[in-house]
Parts: C-alpha cells; structure tokens; sequence
RNA sequence: GGCCCGUUGGUGAAGGGGUCUAACACACCACCCUCUCAAGGUGGCAUUCAAGGGUUCAAAUCCCUUACGGGUCACCA
C-alpha cells in the first residue's frame, strides 16, 4: 500500500487536493508592505474589551498599510459553539465602527476571495492538508484514548516530567500501515497528530512585533491537527487559513506565546511561510491597589454593551484605544487637535512590552470629556438624542420638542478655542441641564434641593432676587452691560461689587459679587455651579426668570 | 513544578549604556484671572527606575540571583 492510498484511507472522502486549493487561493494583490490581518474569535460567548482592543489594532495597521482586515470565525469546538454565535459577535462589534474588510457577514453569508470564513465549512481543506502529511509521513494516526492520556499525564506529574505527548510517549508513531488499518477496521477510534521533529532542548528564536526576541525550547509534542469528529484543532486551522488566506500578522491575546513554537513548526512541516505574530497583553485593572485581569464578571466596562448603555462615545473609545496602542498618539493628538485616527502613524515598536496593558476609565473619560468639548452644538444634539431613544425616553422627548433651545443650551461656551468640558457620557447630559427645562424644572426642583451658599437668609435672598429682577435685568443687555448691572445691584445692597476691594477689606460689605451672583443662579437652576449665569438668563428669558424667582 | 513574559511617581507611561537629580498625560496641591463651575495661566509633586550583587570610567538602560505579578502546559479556542 502506497502512501497515498493509506491516507485516503484514513481521510476519505476528500474532495480536493492540497494543491488544488493552493490553486484556488492565489496570492492577494496588494500594495508592497501590505498587512492582512484577521479577527478570529470562536462563536462561543460575547467578545469583550480586549477583542475590541485587538480589533482597534488590526483594523488600524491594516488600513494604514493598504491591506485586509477580515473576520474569520473559529467554530471548529462544536460542542462549545452558541447559537445565533456570530450574529452576536457582529452585534456587539458594530456599534464602535470597527470595519472587517470581508469574512462572515452573517451566520451563513461572507464577503471576500478567501472564504468560506466559517471553520466548520472549512473541514475538506484541512484535511486536504493533513493527507498531504500523512503522505508525508509528517503525520499518524493515534488511537491513545481518554483514559490512556490521562494515565500517562498522571504518571509524568508524578515524575515531574513534562506532559505531553513526545518522545516515547508518543507510541503510536511507528505503527505499521498494516496495524492501523487493522484497528481501525476493528472500530477502534483515532486521530491525527503530527511527527513532530522538534527537540526540546534546541532553542527557537522568534520576534514578536510586541514583546520583542523570545528564545523558547522546540515543540517536541505531537499536537493533534485532526480531532476524532474529523474537524481540525485550533492549531492545525490556524496554520491552514492563515496561509490560505495569505494572512501576514496575527494579533492575538498574549495566551498564545507559549503556542508558537508549535505554529511556526507547522508552517515550517507545511512549507508555509509563516506570519508574523504580535502577541497583546491582557487589559488588566487596578482593583484597590491590586492589578488584576479585566473581568466581565466582576467589572461592567469589560462589556462592550457598558458603552453604549452610558452614552460613551464610540470615537472617545477609539480615541483612547489609539493611546493605548501608541502612547505618543495622545501628544500628537495634542500638537493636532482636529487630527483622525487614520492620519496616524501607529508603529508596533511604539506598542508596550509590558505583562498587562492597564485598562484605565478615568482615563477614558477623560478622553471622552474633551471628545465632547470639541463637537459642535449639532453634533452634540444629535449624539445626545440618538443616545436618548434607546435608553431615556424622558430625553428623547424634551430634544426632539425643543430642538432649536437645546441647541443654544449646548452651544453656551462651546465651539470656541478652549470649550467647556462639560459631559464626559451623553448619559451626564440630562443631569446638567435639566433645570434649563420648563417641564424637567417643575419635576426635578424639589428633589433638587437650592444649593445656596454663603447667603442663606431667605429673606435676604427674596430681596436680592426681587431687585435684581425689578430694577436691572433686561433681556437685551450684551454681556458688560449686563455684568455693570450686577456690579450696580451689589452697590445698591450693600456687597462688594468688586472682589479686590472685597479681599482687602472684606469687613466693610455684607458680602461679594461672587455671593449675589450666586444667589441669582442658585434661585434660577437650583444649582450653585452652572455655565456663564448671563447665557442661562437669556435663554430662559425674564417672563420665566421671574416666575422662578416667584417659588422662592 | 517546567517553560515564557513583565516590575519606572498617586495613576498611565517615555526612555534600552553617558545629554536622566527621568519626557508627556491624568490626578492632586498652592496661587492668579471683572460672577460659580469648567477652561486658562504660574508654580509644586520620583536625587530615583522591585531588592541585592556584578560588568563598566559611566547602568533605569547589560549580566546574575531573589521577591512579586501575569501567561501557558487539552481530541478548548
């Protein structure tokens, strides 16, 4: 019996060859330096925010180089696989703007030359391949069953050996064609490991685009590549895909490091050139002093559904992946304000080596913050409603009855040179501007509480407010004219109309400007810190300045 | 346990033999500014790079040991 003839016995029913698929994936045409990168997550829960990270990443250096970012989707576990998988995966990614240049599109469909981008559909390719070893004789048929493997991982702990199959471990290496097809005729179960070459005590050198030079002992294991239900393990399909669809980096979790000698001892048993690698540390969090892995059971932001739920920002979140990815973006970002993401070069020598990458909301918030700050008024609006017809009616309703007024609301001290930072989340909105609102006004006001300051007096207040509003205010005052007038009813009242007259003799007045102002923000919003106190009193004009004054 | 990786201020982090008594950002503190807050301005905030040892004229940067943190050792990805 042939080789040839003694694997297409223990795979039959292959449809292709290997060369023929080699065939069907011709190289990509793509400009020099191009980089082909993939996500490739396994249908078996919701990604979170080391995917998004990872996907920020690949999506960025593929972009910025000219080349392909896909979704490849790894179902090849089918016992762990959910259902509606990868529309879920699509789902949760869509809202951040991450675009896949082709793969799965949807549970059935894909776009590209390269597909299908579903694992499970892939299976006649791999085990073309795996033929191709069993030719080869790079590749053998083991019938170790469960318990076998257990004994004998049982037996090498308790020896402190290492475990795995390798060496004289490996028993089933140098059967005779004869005697497997005896025990396969007799029904007994197999699988396909690979011959591995590798010995443990060679050292392998590769680069990783992340973490630098890593010097790590051979692969002398005799990995699995085809499991018993005839589907390939991650590392057989990882190998195949990658090289079929000519992948040229590999953005991954750091869990994989300890994986590469076996994958570029695969390209290498294949005769694939092998893809560059760039291993990312797990987002980490600092829990009350303790630096610990980002849980999505313990902390809501490791979702991805957090984000738009608060109201964040999805360029905010890009934003601060860019700075998370390269630290030099925040200060280029700095010296170009109205820089894109896209207009930076991000390098992988740029990225950190370190053994966690901190997950910092504050942080992000911060970014966020000053995100806002630079919107316009309309985009302010429009954000802020479409953030408010999923998750607060309330909002939806006062935005879309006042479109005009809310948008002179978010233009107070915005769309100029420094902006105010008001909201870090369009979830912050309504609690700052409520009180600007008829309607949220009457609702809110005594659950709000008047947060009156140093002058508590009522009767003082009734008196400030009643001759502020009697005597000086005027809708058509522009904003000097309007402060002298302050400045007047301090004069009047008996309180500094100055505040360095005031700090040299504070004893010869009842008080400041500062306080008298106060009093007349704090009567008008409830709220002792507002935006500019003269914008608020135009906009909400005298009519209602004084029905407000009238509650107190 | 074996094998990998990491450890710089309150936080994130730059820097990979001399220009480092350590960039930058966030946070914080103080003062300044014709109203509060925000913004802005000025100044302050690591004599030291996990600890110890070594190499060197010279170390945060190179080497070794220790400690601590992370990852990995499946017919899971």
């Amino acid at each position: 019996m042939t080789n040839k003839e003694f694997a297409d016995f223990l795979l039959p029913n292959v449809k292709h060859t290997w060369e023929e698929y080699e065939a069907m994936y011709p190289e990509r045409d793509l400009p020099e330096g191009a980089i082909v990168t993939r996500y490739a997550p396994s249908p078996t829960g919701l990604p979170h925010m080391g995917n998004l990270f990872q996907n920020f990443m690949s999506m960025v250096f593929a972009n910025q180089t000219g080349g392909v970012f896909y979704l490849r989707i790894e179902d090849t576990d089918t016992s762990r696989t959910v259902e509606n998988g990868i529309e879920k995966i699509l789902d949760a990614i869509r809202p951040f703007g991450i675009n896949f240049t082709e793969g799965a599109i949807s549970e059935t469909e894909y776009k590209g030359n390269y597909g299908p981008y579903i694992q499970t559909q892939r299976e006649d390719i791999y085990k073309a391949y795996a033929k191709k070893l069993i030719e080869e004789e790079k590749a053998y048929a083991s019938f170790l069953s469960k318990e076998e493997l257990d004994e004998i991982r049982a037996r090498q702990s308790a020896s402190k050996e290492r475990i795995g199959i390798y060496g004289r471990y490996a028993k089933d290496r140098n059967l005779s064609k004869e005697e497997v097809i005896d025990r396969i005729n007799k029904g007994e179960s197999y699988i396909i490991r690979i011959k591995s070459p590798g010995n443990f005590f060679n050292k392998i050198k590769y680069t990783d685009l992340i973490k630098g030079t890593i010097e790590m002992p051979e692969n002398d294991i005799d990995e699995v590549i085809i499991k018993s239900d005839g589907l390939p393990t991650y590392h057989f399909a990882h190998v195949i895909d990658d090289h079929l669809m000519h992948t040229t980096h590999v953005i991954r979790g750091d869990e994989w490091v300890s994986s590469v000698p076996k994958h570029l001892q695969l390209f290498e048993i294949l005769g694939f050139k092998p893809v560059r690698y760039a291993h990312l540390a797990p987002l980490t969090k600092n829990d009350n002093g303790t630096i610990r892995k980002l849980s999505k059971r313990l902390d809501p932001e490791a979702t991805l559904a957090f984000y738009p739920e608060n109201g964040i920002p999805k360029e905010a979140i890009m934003l601060y992946l860019a700075t998370v990815t390269n630290s030099n973006f925040e200060g280029w970002l700095d010296q170009n304000p109205n820089g894109k993401i896209s207009d930076f070069k991000f390098d992988f020598n740029k990225c950190s080596s370190s053994a966690s990458t901190l997950y910092d909301l504050p942080k992000l918030y911060n970014i966020s913050k000053n995100y806002i700050s630079r919107l316009t008024k309309d985009e302010v609006y429009d954000a802020t409603l479409e953030y408010a017809k999923v998750y607060d009616e309330e909002l939806k309703d006062i935005l879309e009855k006042y479109p005009d007024y809310s948008k002179a609301i978010f233009n107070i001290e915005r769309e100029q040179k420094k902006p105010r930072k008001d909201y870090e989340k369009y979830s912050d909105v309504k609690g700052q501007i409520w009180y600007m609102y008829d309607e949220l006004f009457e609702k809110y006001r005594d659950d709000a509480g008047y947060d009156y300051q140093s002058i508590t007096d009522k009767d003082e207040i009734r008196n400030i407010i009643n001759t502020y509003i009697d005597k000086y205010y005027d809708d058509n005052d522009d904003k000097d004219t309007w402060f002298s007038k302050i400045q007047n009813l301090c004069d009047e009242l008996g309180y500094a109309s100055n505040m360095k007259e005031y700090k040299e003799n504070p004893d010869n007045f009842k008080g400041n400007i500062a306080d008298v102002s106060t009093v007349i923000r704090v009567s008008l919003t409830t709220r002792s810190m507002t935006p500019d106190l003269y914008e608020l009193l135009k906009l909400i004009g005298k009519e209602k300045i004084k029905e407000r004054f009238n509650l107190i």
